[in-house]
DNA sequence: GCAAGGATATCG
DNA sequence: GATATCCTTGCA
């Protein structure tokens, strides 16, 4: 379990910056369904990213989960990262994978899921979760309301990352929320 | 600074 | 069918 402290939002076929700008597809279909439901992707060939679908039914917007704070759980998502960087890395040498466990082993909690790919790495997901209805209670994968945090958090925006390729204005409009200062934020505050 | 992965959308 | 590209990461 964790809190979210980092997201992207992409809007629908004219955000060029969305899998949806191709319209609708067999890999994003599920963005062009109901709210609330998961939609994972695999990126670079090796790295999950975990979305949360929140158009209406028919509009293809989406949320990228690039960060949570670690809350319960932190074992196994240890456990996970390590299992995903050394399967999904097919030139690594012994020597290499082991150095990358022990490395995974001493992060501190707040590093463990800290980016779009590792944080779907520390939860185990991989792009099968597609389809999954976060706002199941029963859901093995859910959100859930989050108590009241004191001191209140304060959001602030950027731009989103990786999308130069875009263009104006999609590269710049500030559609990155991050909880200003949090030490599981990954990137530019 | 850059290579490592494989799926994907697009082009011949 | 072939290929450039990608909502990344951790190394040199």
């Amino acid at each position: 379990m964790g809190r979210i402290v980092e997201v992207e939002a992409y809007l629908g076929p004219e955000d060029r910056a969305s899998h949806a700008r191709f319209g609708e597809t067999a890999r994003n279909r599920v963005m062009f369904g109901p709210a609330g439901r998961a939609y994972v992707y695999l990126v670079y060939g090796m790295y999950d990213c975990l979305n949360v679908v929140t158009g209406p039914d028919g509009v293809a917007a989406a949320l990228l989960i690039r960060a949570l704070s670690p809350l319960d759980g932190t074992d196994s998502m240890r456990v996970d990262r390590v299992l995903r960087a050394t399967t999904r890395r097919r030139s690594l040498t012994p020597d290499q994978a082991a150095a990358a466990a022990r490395r995974i082993e001493r992060l501190p909690v707040a590093r463990l899921a800290s980016g779009p790919g590792i944080a779907a790495a520390a939860f185990g997901l991989d792009t099968g979760w597609t389809g999954v209805d976060l706002c199941d209670p029963s859901s093995p994968l859910r959100l859930e309301r989050a108590p009241a945090a004191e001191p209140v958090p304060i959001v602030v925006t950027t731009a989103r990352i990786g999308v130069d390729y875009a263009g104006e204005p999609w590269s710049t409009e500030p559609w990155r929320f991050v909880e200003l200062g949090h030490a599981s934020v990954s990137g530019p505050a």
